[in-house]
DNA sequence: TCCTAAGCGAGACGGTACGTCTTGTCTTCCA
DNA sequence: TGGAAGACAAGACGTACCGTCTCGCTTAGGA
């Protein structure tokens, strides 16, 4: 016999996903931080204690938000290349593209401050990520010379990455996604070419 | 007969420094966020309209206090060098020199949140003083090739500083200034190598 | 034929007979007001549905315990006496002797405000009955005089009852029955003295 | 130097003033349960801290009406008669007569509910108020024969008082506040008779 | 014995009030 | 009369509880 430890009502699925998407159609119209838990609530037809169930605060579930977002990035990461600075850097182009169609798609377009919480938490993510890829492919370069340490460099990388993402989606106009993606290892490849050694 | 335009009361110096006084001590027992007026009036024992008399909010306090942590830092970076580059990196060593000082001395630890409000100012600031740098010093660059706009180069560097400071004062170990600043040069001088050509 | 128009489920008495009994274990506990359905149905190990379905709501759950109470107590008023005040006076004794027993077989002890719940319907109740008994014993005493309305003078003899009854259980030694009674028809008699004549 | 302890600012006064106005108001309209902390606000004109600032619910500004009330009642008491028993028994016609006068002003019809609230709290008040002059009236009756003890007689007097206030305030017509007055004695005397001994 | 309607537990949900909290304004007091 | 104290309106917050509801599972009792 199989046993379903639990069976998810389907009625959950529906109030955090009413619940997000009322977050998102907010967040195209004003500010994020002026944005208030009753307003979500009125949109999106959902009882207080509904949200509350399901989300600590508005943060939470804007914070579930990213991880539907990256989800559907498309995963071609694994053998993206035979470079090893490829498979550090795999992310970039699939990420600027993913959000080029979305924006092209006049899909969530945060005010300044739900940027700065989404783009954080992608910092955040970003770093572990490149962090253990740096562990996997270069193990060595731990304690060699007197050099930057890799946490510190995966959250230079990073960083940087943000730093280009934020930078684009801020400006007026949009450089396509290939050209972007550009930019910012003209701005990180330097710093990494010692690795490739 | 002297015409003295205001007679600044002095209760007016004294609200303002016992505000900023109340601030910085909170600011080290918690996170700056958490951080809520009325704690601060109670710590400063000053009513609420003193407070809204000369602040607008809690974040022109902090603002407030910048520019006195700011200002303290020597601005010996005229003729840092004769190195272009060194002309736009000066700032580098003598904050690092700075804070390592005021650490020293047992001052102004912020927690993780004040740090961040800190530091956003700061990179902000710096961003601006390095583009401007780079205009002054890179003028020709400015259309050359696909490159790197300035500003967002600028943005770069002062990020990049900012990363590391950061990193450097989370940290428990407290490398000496001189080694953390060759960690910044690390990162950020080989994205900058075309520029000195 | 006899027609038996429902069939109840042995399961119905059984849930109702549950959630009364958690009501009264919860009732020895804590005030009556301070008990929330939830706790009813954790104690019972019933389902919020199933509490709905069968009472409106805590008040009517704690009344169909009252009930249960009254119907327990002896009815020998039929012809308790020749007196015709008796014949209105029957119920004292009787239900003082049945809460002694009751109290110590170490049963029901509601606090402050269960008590006031179950008294202020017991005294309505009281009064209902009380009242029927002078019209019945008294038919004409009507219009006479400008005397006390049957109405309220049933209602002053309830709530003589009543105010005695939680004297008695509310104070730390406990007079007999009988004591108590009497107590009773010290304060209700000489009122009533006049319809005997 | 005369020490001013506090100045208190007039604006608590009219706070407190409009919310117990606010409450009076709505009392009037509906069940004095089913009104809501926020409908009194809205009436007031007054914000919520402001409210739990001076109240810590809804009861307490109730009471705090009550004090009102009562202290404005004429005090007449001290020589109401010769009669021992007429000591005890004088605030029985000046509170029908007060309340007459305000009825008839149209002023405070409080629903079931607040009914309820107010003659609880009167019934307490004056009980004690009844047992006092009791004591100081009768002090040698406490021992004697196995009597009503003084604090359960003081009850039933305030009781039987507080039953009769609540029949003629719910009653539809209104007899003259002297008859009302004279139902209570009616009620109440024949029990004290053995008193007057 | 099987079948079916009902009872039921579980718990999600909308709704609503609560009492707390914080902000920035505004009134009052005082020196 | 200007600065400070603190009362205040506004309104969001997160919690509590209510009574309704939907969902499947279990089970009683009629066919």
């Amino acid at each position: 016999m199989i046993h379903q430890t639990k069976v998810p009502d389907r009625r959950v699925a529906r109030t955090r996903k009413v619940l997000r998407e009322a977050l998102h159609s907010l967040i195209r119209e004003k500010d994020y931080d002026a944005i208030v838990v009753k307003e979500i609530l009125d949109r999106a037809d959902v009882g207080r204690s509904a949200f509350y169930t399901h989300f600590r605060d508005k943060d939470e579930l804007l914070a579930s938000s990213i991880y539907e977002i990256l989800g559907s990035i498309p995963s071609t990461h694994p053998e993206a290349g035979n470079d090893r600075l490829e498979r550090i850097l795999w992310f970039s182009l699939p990420i600027f593209e993913h959000l080029h169609r979305q924006r092209q798609a006049g899909g969530l377009m945060l005010g300044p401050r739900g940027r700065d919480v989404l783009h954080r938490h992608l910092q955040k993510v970003l770093a572990d990520l490149i962090a253990e890829s740096i562990r996997d492919f270069f193990p060595g370069r731990r304690k060699s010379a007197p050099h930057v340490p890799p946490e510190l460099l995966a959250q230079h990388i990073a960083s940087t990455f943000v730093l280009v993402l934020n930078w684009w989606v801020e400006g007026r106009k949009l450089p396509p996604p290939k050209e972007v993606d550009g930019l910012f290892r003209s701005l990180i490849l330097p710093t990494l070419a010692p690795l490739s050694d």
